[in-house]
RNA sequence: GCCCCCAUCGUCUAUCGGUUAGGACACCACUCUUUCAAGGUGGAGAGGGGAGUUCGAUUCUCCCUGGGGGCACCA
């Protein structure tokens, strides 16, 4: 028999970390044991569905490249069908009416709380009450809820990643399956709809174990098949508490937002509760398919650590392909303002002799960006003309020693002039200033890397002129040169204004 | 309150009775180096407590403790 696992979201609300890692780890199953792997909505929450939460789903699920072979069914639609299982379940004997009050399920509750222990309230009152009073009930139109009849026993399953579970009924109680309403109760929508699907393991968080005696129960009543399960536990958040809002961000999308790689993402999500038996850390979705396998998933619920999930997307950045990370770059630099249109001349104003390789910029970017955001943030300084100049490290670089830098500017200026513009030049020539200069060459790259970048951390100093190209890095350091003049002027004048002029002997 | 699940470094984890308890993130050194990353080397850092079983328990059993989840005419 093939294997058939679904993942099924409520639309109440974001692709949550916790939900894309239960459909991941069903994904990977159904991807790795030839499966079927079906999506399904369950939005009969009217109250709290939507369908923009639907769509954030599917979006979420097809950002991460988890695709269905079946679906998405919407559990609304089934309706009928869950309404169809309930009187089955009547006449089979494995339910009853319960025509209780509000008042009186609430007083139910009220005494079962109180008394401590499982009462059979509805059930009482719907055994004491005769054939015919019933057909006058109905007759008359009075609404009436549908109660699962739990049996006596236990109900025993052998969990896929539990091992043996086991539930005794009495601690179970008569659960309502169709509200007075007609409408189908969560359980009997699950197991109906797994058995119209044709499910044959129900892979879900491990916060559903007491729904499952429930489910099992009502797949006996309705004389199917009982699926397998497997519980998989839950992500928390570094409190050890279940992962919510309170945390910070719980939606996937929120980390497509700040650049995380949906490759990465997988990855991370597939080493929370499960892990290869080796020491990989980093895999492709392929890796994973091959690696993965319901023995190795874990019982312990597992902490989200974000700090590792960017780790682990700086790994996967700075592996993929420029090419393939290109576009995505485009877009983010796009809607940053930095890149116009396409096909429009990048910079501002730029031609050109002065346009900015994109393609290298990214590879020399991408082994020491962590997100694409921070890739992109990196990136701007090459776009933006005049560039920002970082505050701490132009004081750093440029302000402890105003007059130095300025010669080394100058100094620079000079050289380049008529330097071949090709990296292994470049810096045959800088080095042999630095050495005219005595100054080291740290210390002039350093000042140069300020006027070319703005800021004190950057690619390699000769792949950076090489990047900007002669026109663009000459009028950077005219523009630093500036800069400094100015700077030159202002601040000395500001100090002799400051000096008190009695204390001077 | 009742029921259930879980328990190795701060975090993610390896170990399927015998290990100097291994790796990864983060942290700290050092190294490479024009800076920042990346890389390399090293450091610090863990079996919650108590009983058993056993020649031997992190590993098996029980109790306690701690954490989590569930107890709706929500899903």
């Amino acid at each position: 028999m093939t294997l058939r696992v679904r993942f099924a979201p409520s639309p109440t609300g974001y692709l949550h970390v916790g939900g894309a890692r239960t459909a991941l780890f069903n994904w990977l199953l159904a991807r790795k044991e030839g499966g079927v792997f079906i999506l399904r909505i369950e939005d009969t929450d009217r109250e709290r569905s939507s369908e923009a939460h639907t769509q954030a789903i599917l979006h979420g699920l097809d950002w991460l490249g988890i695709t269905w072979d079946e679906g998405p069914y919407f559990q609304s639609e089934g309706l009928e069908r869950h309404r169809a299982d309930a009187f089955t379940l009547l006449e089979r004997g494995w339910a009853y009416r319960d025509f209780s009050t509000p008042e009186q399920a609430a007083q139910d509750r009220e005494e079962q709380v109180r008394v401590g222990s499982r009462l059979r309230r509805a059930r009482e009152r719907a055994e004491a009450m005769s054939a015919d009073e019933v057909e006058a009930r109905l007759a008359r139109g009075e609404p009436f809820a549908v109660r699962l009849r739990v049996p006596e026993g236990e109900t025993v399953w052998e969990d896929r990643v539990h091992g043996e579970m086991r539930f005794r009924n009495e601690e179970i109680d008569d659960l309502v399956i169709l509200r007075s309403d007609g409408t189908p109760t969560y359980n009997l929508a699950v197991v109906s709809d797994d058995v119209a699907h044709g499910v044959t393991l129900v892979m879900r968080g491990d916060d559903h174990i007491s729904n499952t005696p429930k489910q099992i129960l009502i797949y006996r009543g309705l004389g199917k098949p009982v699926p397998e399960f497997a519980h998989v536990p839950m992500i928390l958040g570094p409190d050890g508490k279940r992962l919510s809002k309170r945390h910070g961000a719980t939606a996937v999308g929120d980390y497509e937002k700040e650049g995380i790689l949906p490759e990465a993402m997988v990855n991370f999500l597939a080493l929370l509760g499960w892990s290869p038996g080796d020491d990989r850390e980093v895999f492709t979705r392929q890796e994973l398919i091959e690696a993965f396998s319901l023995e190795r998933v874990l019982k312990k619920s597992a902490v989200f650590d974000l700090e590792k999930l960017r780790w682990l997307n700086g790994q996967h950045l700075m592996r993929m392909a420029t090419a393939d990370l290109l576009p995505r770059v485009e877009a983010r630099l796009r809607e940053a303002g930095v890149l116009l249109g396409p096909g429009a001349p990048s910079p501002p104003a730029g031609d050109a002799a002065t346009r900015v390789d994109l393609a290298t910029l990214v590879e020399l970017l991408k082994p020491r960006s962590r997100t694409l955001e921070d890739l992109v943030a990196q990136a701007r300084p090459y776009f933006t003309d005049p560039v920002d100049y970082d505050r701490p490290s132009v004081e750093k670089h440029w302000l402890k020693d105003v007059s130095g830098a300025r010669r080394r500017l100058e100094a620079a200026m000079g050289r380049l002039q008529g330097a071949p513009w090709e990296a292994a030049a470049l810096e045959a020539e800088l080095r042999a200033l630095a050495e005219e200069l005595g100054s080291g060459a740290g210390k002039l790259f350093q000042t140069l890397r300020v006027a070319l970048t703005g800021r004190d951390a950057s690619p390699g100093l000769f792949d950076v002129l090489v990047l900007l190209g002669r026109e663009r890095s000459l009028r950077r350091l005219e523009a630093a040169l500036a800069y400094l003049r100015a700077e030159a002027a202002g601040p000395e004048s500001r100090k002799a204004s400051l000096t008190p002029p009695d204390e001077a002997d």
